[in-house]
DNA sequence: GAGGACATGTAACGAGTTACATGATTCA
DNA sequence: TGAATCATGTAACTCGTTACATGTCCTC
């Protein structure tokens, strides 16, 4: 599906094809590079992708459009989840505090990168202009309303933590929290 | 590590392992059912975990509550993206404005549903109390902070998309529905 | 003419899932 | 006694990744 998609927007080389998943779906899709060329081969084998000679781009045939399309109007299979992030924290008792508050910066840190690379890339994005914007917009803010929620989410975690500040001794002042 | 985790709440049979994965850390984590038998038998061969007899739940030994906080201290290795909704959606054109606008709703009312689930099991985790539910909490928390922007994010969406209203027309009778 | 990019493929390996096969216990 | 649940395991198969192997084209 991803590399009729890739097609549908214009023809490219396998290579092309590649570098436009990683550059332009990146933040949401992958394949590896193992995966186009046999994927592109079948696909020319069941005409759906042409092209000229071996050194020419391939290009979306007619059928190809068509089983694209289809593709696309097939239900959301959601992939079973595995978040190694959160498999951490929930053993956190086993962990400890300071690793745990240690996991939940750097998560923090990646969500304000990634906020960061979304503002940047919507940029690009609107500024080139074309059919797919809007398409590709809705996508981009997906990122960034999920990356403002893990930002938020690390911000209150640690803060939720027990110690979240250094005890420098045993010097509880009366009248302190139970 | 997920496994290990598990035995180290409480001692469990390979089937209540299964449950406990599915049912507690379901929201963040996943484990085949083919896999877990294996693991638990691989993990007796290197002594991490024991059972008295074939009967008897597997419980964690020293050297397994060793091995799982040196698992936890690993990196999280991020898992490469894969999402299907958004890879329909970018390629929106090609699927048609109606389609995207179904495949929202849908994601808007996923999200409604995990958020009640979150509720209702973090109203269960706090009534338990233990050490662990601290832990517990922040990664539901995660679950409902993400859910809540996928939320507000399929809203904006569906505002934003074009044709966003039904076109009036003379069916548009009391009752006319279905 | 050397290094980097563009470009195309294959093969081995590994992780994980589904389906199958089997048996014990509980309870209506 | 039959069905449902609890329980343990195996085997085939699919999917995907990593690493390898090869070659061209351009440019400094």
């Amino acid at each position: 599906m991803a590399v009729l998609g890739a097609l549908s927007v214009a023809p490219m080389t396998g290579y092309a094809v590649r570098e436009a998943i990683r550059d332009v779906l990146g933040h949401f899709w992958s394949e590896s590079f193992g995966q186009i060329y046999p994927t592109l081969a079948a696909l020319e084998g069941r005409g759906l992708v042409r092209r000229e000679d071996r050194a020419a781009p391939y290009e979306l045939t007619g059928a190809g459009r068509v089983r694209l399309r289809e593709l696309l109007a097939e239900p959301v299979q959601r992939v079973p989840p595995r978040n190694g992030l959160m498999l951490r924290l929930f053993f956190g008792r086993q962990l400890g505090p300071d690793a745990c508050r240690e996991l939940l910066l750097e998560a923090k840190a990646d969500a304000e990168q990634q906020l960061a690379g979304f503002a940047a890339l919507k940029a690009t994005v609107a500024a080139e202009g074309g059919p797919d914007t809007p398409y590709s917009l809705i996508t981009i803010s997906a990122g960034e309303h999920t990356a403002r929620a893990a930002l938020t989410w690390a911000e209150e975690s640690l803060a939720a933590l027990p110690e979240p500040v250094t005890t420098p001794t045993e010097t509880d002042l009366p009248g302190g929290e139970q």
